[in-house]
DNA sequence: GACCCTCCTAAACGATCGTTCAGCTAGCAT
DNA sequence: ATGCTAGCTGAACGATCGTTTAGGAGGGTC
């Protein structure tokens, strides 16, 4: 019973390793963590984590791999539930981005800075997701221009831009901040639509003066 | 005559060390490149690096100070040109703000990512920096919202979005690529006039339709 | 010619790095 | 009891790290 009790379970083996992992490393990076630097964090002693990972190398890799996956996961699920209308669309996307990267606002300051830290092949397969992940927030966008639900003649840069900016947000957010998550989520996605010109609520449209 | 005609004058001392540790830098992060590394690159051998520089880590602190002043100082002076009108001054600072970025994509990024290389008080120094930065875009979205000239009802976070929208340029932008500078500068003034409900030009408002 | 200063090289320093290895322990199957 | 395996410890390995040191080449000044 204590084990459904505990608020911190204490992860041991691979689970520890790869949580040590990305909290010492999302502090000072790659090459600024020492396998130790993991292990004594972990709770074991550096040769024990070459029972779970063959190099510290693999241990980036998984922490990268298991991100981007769980992301796209998301990102697609959050889309096939999200109606045929750009703008429910669209706020789907954002939703779902910007919750991810405030849920694990570690893992996403290691995805962001510690890409060139991967070797081959699994860097070009990391940057390949990442840029098929672009192309859905491409789509959304580009077929809410078609249909004339969005205005901005800049599809492309607007679609960038919207990933930079919800991607950003587990660089400053904090949990103890003036704003929710929720919050946050309903405000990128205003900003969002703002981008596309899309439409928002009525009596709050931009330009109404 | 030959100084005035080289396009490339292969720098030496201080300035080969900096414009070297940049290159590798920005590439392997600062703890991922060795002193040998820059030293080999700067064409001398590792002990030269230290009598121009008393550590590693005041190459890093030079580069980091040198570039926030840079771009500090050229949005001062971009907003003391820009005139009264808030859409003219917003423009103004995105213009520098991506211009700066893409004239010194490297540097951008080693001053995104390795701000957590630095050490104090050099750190703290750099980060009050970017926050007085962020408070020029605050001001000048906020001045606008006040004067009705902006009418969004998000400005704090149009604010930071459009900085890190920017300075986002630098991850993805290709001098041989699709866009001109000035016309990624064009683009990412409209978006942000669009983020925070400003004027754009007849005929291509959003919500038009 | 003597002196100094700037800039550099080559070699070496101790520390720390990623990784390996021999061996110990606890639990489970036979 | 015996054997097997998973998970671990503690010590050690060669390599590489940031930095220091001794000394030399070259140019300007008295």
């Amino acid at each position: 019973m204590a084990s459904a009790a505990d608020p911190a379970p204490a992860p041991a083996g691979e689970t520890a390793i790869l949580q040590a992992a990305i909290a010492v490393m999302a502090e000072h990076g790659y090459h600024g963590t020492s396998v130790r630097d993991i292990a004594v964090r972990a709770g074991m002693s550096p040769g024990a984590l070459y029972h779970h990972f063959t190099s510290k190398q693999e241990v980036l890799a998984t922490i990268m791999e298991r991100g981007i996956k769980a992301l796209l996961s998301r990102t697609r699920s959050a889309l096939d539930g999200a109606g045929d209308d750009p703008a429910d669309r669209l706020r789907a996307l954002v939703a779902v981005q910007v919750l991810f990267h405030l849920e694990d606002q570690r893992g996403t300051l290691l995805g962001t800075s510690e890409v060139r830290a991967l070797q081959e092949p699994v860097r070009a397969r990391h940057l390949a997701k990442r840029a098929e992940q672009q192309r859905m927030f491409d789509a959304v966008v580009g077929e809410g221009v078609e249909r004339g639900v969005f205005t901005t003649p800049l599809a492309a840069e607007a679609s960038r831009a919207i990933v930079v900016m919800c991607t950003g947000v587990a660089a400053w957010f904090s949990p103890s901040g003036r704003l929710s998550r929720h919050e946050v989520v309903q405000r990128y996605q205003r900003l969002a639509l703002d981008m596309v010109g899309g439409p928002v609520p009525d009596g709050t449209r931009n330009g109404m003066h």
